[in-house]
RNA sequence: GGGGGUGUAGCUCAGUGGUCAGAGUGCCUGCCUGUCACGCAGGAAGCCGCGGGUUCAAGUCCCGUCAUCCCCGCCA
């Protein structure tokens, strides 16, 4: 064949191309032979198109046709033209014509793949495993192109948007320094200087603090991540956000821009209804009424405040639990009084697992105190529990499910897992919606147990209420931040902050962090350096770009929305790697193995 | 670090301790001129994840181990 270039695409080919000489370049999705009329669905990025080759017309293609198996590569010339009445396919887009092949030239052959790229039934089902060690197979499902062109276009949609509002993209290095602080580092190691390493950055935080400081004011970029902590199904250890900051601004500011960007890049590529403006909630709102800081919207249950009225109860469970500074917390179960003894238990089991001690229920038949069955009923009067059934609002069929508990948090984390489970068992978190909803005003800190200090929330650049800074010495729990998250459907898709730019409020935090003078320097000098020569103030956001095209493809696994994906463990079956390297390497870079005393033992 | 699920043909999956090495699909061969999940006929294809154990007998039961998925912890 003298020019095998292909001069259109297979799958925009349509009626008004009847006529026209085409080349196209593809792959075989199927072959359909009958011997001397053979069909050939050739497969490019941009679709399907049958070709045909029949005896009668061109005897000298047969054999070539039916030697083209899946997933050969093809050259196909030939004219486009109408099919045969009553043969069109209504499920192509491409279904109303075919293509007469003149000419056929196998560009290359295909042994028989690890698994059917044409099933796409099939390949939902394929060993997750096995598609990732062959991607670039799997990236040829239509699925898969479809997932990579949307993600394009939501970039692309992102750079427009921030490009338009004034905001330059500026890239920030991989190789950073590592900080203790947060999730642990990926680490590299530098060759000249054996014991000094880089690290791959967690998010370039400071270096967009940097660049307000160098005057960019306003800076954007599609930043690359690196955080090697322990994998999920919406969390891997590479990942992209849009990450961005601002000078000059304040908080309300900032949530104009995450607001505006997201509802510009989802209302142009998804179907889906997005409530507008979004919600916006403190973070001791949606604590109180939902239980967490990413609080799904899209159905109601919220949570109601049982305590008061549990005080005033015979129930020593509930008594001791508020006695001891707690809570005493319950959220409806539309249906759930049928369920089953064992279904109970179950239940009661989800909410072990998060830490409650048990789960007190109350079956609904009626919202009287008469029409209700609970093994809790005997320790409330009759008025107590008509009171308690109008703070749930009960309905008929309703299972009211109380969590009691000496700690807040426990009733709060519980009460929110259970409210979500609900609200997916009773279907009410509608696919064809995308809640979002802005958290703000969290905490500044948070006091960790295990360490007997205070730790940041959000990072220790992160601006306090100027109000609050009383409570530093009297109750740093107090303290709320100029800090914010975007959620959607109850997942957490972005968060951020106003920065602190001033010495003598950021030596206030580094105090209450007990960070001392010494490591302040060590770890953090050159951007308090940086901030002594003109800081303005300034605050950013940073969101998920792999959320949010989860979001918008109805997609679960977060592997799904990435073309080069590791498996858990940071595993890339496709590479084989991480890998061993030459010991001419390790040496150079000064580094011996210590083994672990598993592979030892072996 | 902890809990749960899965592991049998290239792929997806069945499989009561005893004709048990199975199906669908893919692949190979042959036939077939309007298919589009084409059809029909024939065929090849398996360390039943790996290692122990129980048993007359293990794909099946027990222990261990590896891989993988999901969850808890962790992820400023």
């Amino acid at each position: 064949m003298a020019n095998w270039k292909r001069t259109v695409n297979c799958g925009v080919l349509t009626a008004s191309d009847s006529g026209s000489e085409v080349v196209l370049n593809g792959w075989v999705h199927r072959q359909r032979t009958f011997g001397d009329l053979v069909f050939i669905d050739l497969r490019d990025r941009t679709g399907l198109v049958q070709v045909v080759v029949d005896a009668k017309e061109a005897p000298e293609l047969v054999t070539k046709a039916n030697a083209c198996k899946s997933e050969f590569v093809l050259s196909v010339r030939g004219a486009v033209r109408r099919r045969r009445e009553g043969t069109e396919n209504a499920q192509l887009n491409t279904g109303e014509i075919e293509v007469a092949a003149a000419d056929i030239e196998i560009l290359n052959s295909a042994r028989n793949l690890p698994f059917t790229v044409s099933d796409e039934e099939n390949m939902r089902l394929v060993d997750e495993t096995l598609r990732v060690k062959f991607r670039y197979l799997d990236l040829r499902r239509p699925k898969m192109y479809a997932m990579l062109e949307l993600r394009h276009n939501a970039v692309k949609r992102i750079r427009d948007y921030m490009s338009n509002q004034g905001f330059l993209e500026i890239e920030t290095p991989i190789f950073t320094k590592s900080t203790p602080e947060g999730a642990r580092d990926y680490l590299v190691p530098y060759r000249l200087e054996p014991g000094l390493f880089y690290a791959l950055p967690q998010s370039p935080q400071q270096y967009k603090q940097l660049l307000m400081v160098a005057g960019c004011e306003r800076y954007f970029q599609i930043a690359r991540c690196f955080r090697d902590e322990a994998q999920r199904a919406d969390r891997v250890p590479e990942f992209t956000q849009l990450d961005v900051e601002m000078s000059f601004v304040e908080q309300e500011d900032v949530l104009q821009v995450i607001e505006g960007m997201t509802i510009d890049v989802v209302s142009a590529l998804s179907p889906k209804k997005m409530p507008t403006p979004f919600p916006r909630f403190s973070y001791d709102e949606s604590m109180r009424r939902f239980g967490n800081d990413k609080p799904d919207i899209r159905f109601a249950l919220e949570l109601v405040d049982l305590s008061e009225l549990a005080s005033q109860s015979e129930f020593s469970v509930f008594r001791s639990a508020l006695d001891a500074g707690g809570q005493v917390k319950a959220v409806r179960y539309p249906g759930g009084a049928a369920l089953s003894r064992k279904e109970q238990d179950e239940l009661q089991n989800f909410c072990k697992e998060f830490g409650a001690k048990g789960l007190g229920t109350i079956i609904v038949h009626e919202p009287t105190p008469t029409g209700i069955k609970s093994a809790i009923s005997k320790f409330f009067s009759e008025e107590q529990l008509q009171q308690l059934l109008n703070l749930c609002e009960a309905q008929p069929n309703d299972l009211i499910c109380i969590i009691a508990d000496p700690k807040p948090k426990v009733v709060a984390n519980v009460l929110s897992r259970l409210r979500n489970e609900i609200g997916t068992r009773c279907g009410f978190r509608d696919p064809s919606v995308l809640a979002f909803c802005i958290v703000t005003d969290f905490p500044l800190v948070q006091w960790d147990e295990e360490t007997q200090r205070w730790d940041a929330e959000h990072h220790p650049f992160t601006m306090p209420y100027e109000d609050h800074l009383p409570y530093f010495d009297t109750d740093p729990s107090k303290i709320r931040a100029q800090c914010y998250d975007l959620v959607c459907n109850g997942q957490e898709s972005g968060s951020g902050s106003i920065r602190v730019h001033r010495p003598d409020i950021q030596s206030k935090v580094f105090d209450l962090l007990g960070i001392d003078r010494e490591t302040q320097q060590q770890r953090f000098g050159h951007i308090l350096e940086a901030f002594s020569y003109g800081a303005p103030p300034h605050g950013g956001f940073a969101t998920g770009i792999d959320r949010l095209l989860m979001n918008l493809l109805d997609e679960p696994n977060i592997r799904e929305v990435i073309a080069f994906p590791k498996m858990g463990l940071g595993y890339d079956p496709m590479m084989d790697s991480p890998s061993t390297v030459d010991d001419a390497q390790l040496k150079e870079l000064g580094l011996s193995i210590i083994k672990k005393e598993k592979s030892q033992a072996k």
